[in-house]
DNA sequence: GCCGATTTGTCCGTATGTATC
DNA sequence: CGATACATACGGACAAATCGG
């Protein structure tokens, strides 16, 4: 099968969603209507539906219904629980990439790096900085750990490309999951011999902790990122009554 | 029934791995062998082991098997996907909170406040100021909206102490979805008026648009942080051959 | 207040597909 | 190749919340 069908169901209604096919504030067909439009399982509509829940286009009520809570909203640098590379992000808000390497090495990792970053002590890693332009400005500066036994015949043209999508392609790997935390942080030398800061001394900071298919830790990722071109998009749910939460893209 | 099957089994899980009584990096006991320990269909693991997904304890493989990738985590102030009041927040990661209104007044929606609050023009609003104190220090400074007709009642000593308290516990109203915002913005004359930013001149401020259980936006709320205590975290997944997800708490 | 219809929430069992080993 | 394990999908049953008469 070339799609799964819950996506496809998933796709359709957000598709809907968007173009105002389904009054906002009132509800949207019932499970009931919607199994038999698409001809499938109840199951099947209900993860439909969870994955909107998750992108905040709908919300359920037990034996109420699911209202539409669409809102049009400003595009964001990054999205809740989904990992895009810098290239994809670019190019879902239409705006034009470009990246340079301006360190790479191989290290090991000490006690205080490990400690830092997740991997054990003794880790071969390359250690990467690069600057990303949007626009041709320069707005983030990433310190990069990649684990070496993880990620060989990784060099400096690679990684003004994208490194994921060497990953993915030409390695065959497939990253799983990323453990993420926002802070603000006060910029450094080195943020300032890279970055135009203007008016701003601090950056947003993104720490990244990022896993492949075997549960192995093979990235750990700073990304500094230009205070006015940081924007995080999130929706959080009440957990007392919590619904589903599934599907999506 | 006083508690879900899927909910009790994904806690239970989740304190095992807690309590290392999994080993990190390897496998956890097949689907099967889960559903026979606790006497329960296939579905409702996979539920419980989708929230897991979720939370970032453990991913799972076609084929393969669900890998503990469990690491503790420093607690932070925000956690993704998450609604959780100040006070809250607070008692889960243990620090001593207090309250404080410096203004609280009825207003209407104009054309500019609508556009920049999601309510509709003409809503009658309450617009309320507070600073919350983290163990003694004024740390957040808060623009509260809260839309009138759905926040009867609401007085200035509410503010003082827990407003989600009084809507959900005295109101009886349920709050569900709530679409946040991060981003990073330049301190104003208020905010260094009543935060002291020391040598910092950014705040991480998040936006955030909540809907009760009608599907009703009843409140707008932008709360600016002092940098050096937030922290948000976020677990994400790549969307290629990304898995379910649900349960969780 | 009660009752019944509707709607979502939970759970079960089964079958089949696909990836891994 | 077969055995194992997760992924997808179907169908049915009952519970719980909502709403209208």
């Amino acid at each position: 099968m070339p799609q799964q069908k819950f996506l496809a169901i998933y796709k359709t209604l957000k598709s809907r969603i968007e173009a105002g096919a389904y009054p906002v504030g009132q509800l949207l067909p019932s499970e009931n209507a919607l199994l038999a439009e698409f001809g499938c399982s109840r199951n099947t509509v209900r993860r439909a539906i969870a994955g909107l829940v998750r992108d905040g286009y709908v919300q359920t009520r037990q034996g109420r219904g699911v209202s539409n809570i669409f809102q049009p909203i400003e595009p964001s640098s990054y999205k809740m629980g989904t990992i895009e590379s810098f290239a994809e992000t670019a190019r879902r808000t239409h705006q034009q990439a470009s990246t340079r390497v301006v360190r790479f090495e191989l290290c090991m990792a000490d006690a205080a790096l490990a400690r830092r970053t997740g991997f054990e002590p003794g880790a071969e890693l390359y250690y990467i900085q690069r600057v990303h332009c949007i626009n041709g400005a320069a707005q983030i500066f990433n310190h990069n750990f990649f684990r070496a036994s993880c990620t060989p015949g990784l060099t400096p043209e690679i990684a003004a490309g994208s490194i994921y999508r060497y990953l993915e392609n030409t390695l065959g790997m497939s990253i799983v999951t990323s453990k993420r935390t926002i802070t603000v942080e006060k910029a450094t030398a080195l943020d300032r011999a890279w970055i135009d800061l203007g008016e701003y001394d601090c950056l947003a900071v993104m720490t990244s902790q990022t896993y492949n298919s075997e549960g192995i830790l093979f990235e750990h990722t700073e990304s500094r990122h230009h205070p006015a071109i940081f924007r995080f998009q999130d929706n959080a749910v009440r957990p007392a009554r919590r619904p589903d939460q599934d599907g999506g893209a």
